[in-house]
DNA sequence: CCACCATATTACCGTATGGTGATCTCTACT
DNA sequence: AGTAGAGATCACCATACGGTAATATGGTGG
């Protein structure tokens, strides 16, 4: 249980850490970034989601410490800042896969 | 990345389990549970929530696989339907940790 | 200095959601 | 059958939040 106390204001910072994954947008620029750094140009082209929208959502993720990011020029290049969000979306994924599984086990009887 | 193609209909479907944990209340109401079964009655007394609150509560996050439901008589009990949740928590629980210390870190100098 | 481009911010709207009191449902008991 | 208690559901309100268009900011090149 790790060396924090589950106090409600310990527990309001996790709820809000866990509400940054909770928006499919937010997963979908997670999943582009695990390919690499983006721009927030190329975000809003793979996503096809607004710039402004993007932005938003990427201020977001930087705001928790999902993302880093990198000036250059013009450019605002983020990135994964580590491991563990994909290890989050990873677990959460594996529950769906188990129960898609036995959904269906239930269908076929 | 597991076996599911990160399709936005499945990234969808993730963003509505991290959201059933994207909520203080949840969060105490799985804290609570993780010392074993509990009854709505109980948790209503452990969190000092409203009952239709920690119902409505539980209904999500029983719909969506955290916890499972054992009617016995009057009372229903409700436990952490595996340890998959517990993981989660403590993956992010883990992050916040590593935050603050880093925070503490600049702070110190 | 000006025009331009990428990104950030603001203002606004529509919707979703948490909290609460009232009510309904189901079970146990007499 | 009637009463009482536990839990689920409904109706309602207030708030939060995602999407978007318009605008602001900050860097680049002419």
């Amino acid at each position: 249980m790790s060396g924090l106390a589950m106090t409600p204001e310990v527990l309001q910072l996790i709820a809000a850490r866990f509400k940054a994954l909770a928006e499919p947008a937010r997963l979908q620029i997670l999943q582009s970034l695990r390919q690499g750094e983006r721009a927030v140009g190329d975000l809003v082209d793979e996503t096809g989601f607004g710039q402004a929208n993007v932005s938003k959502h990427l201020q977001q993720l930087h705001a928790l410490g999902f993302v880093r990011r990198r000036k250059e020029g013009l450019f605002v290049y983020y990135a994964l800042a580590d491991k563990s969000v994909l290890r989050l979306c990873d677990l959460m994924c594996g529950r769906l896969e188990a129960e898609m599984k036995s959904r269906n086990r239930l269908l076929a009887g």
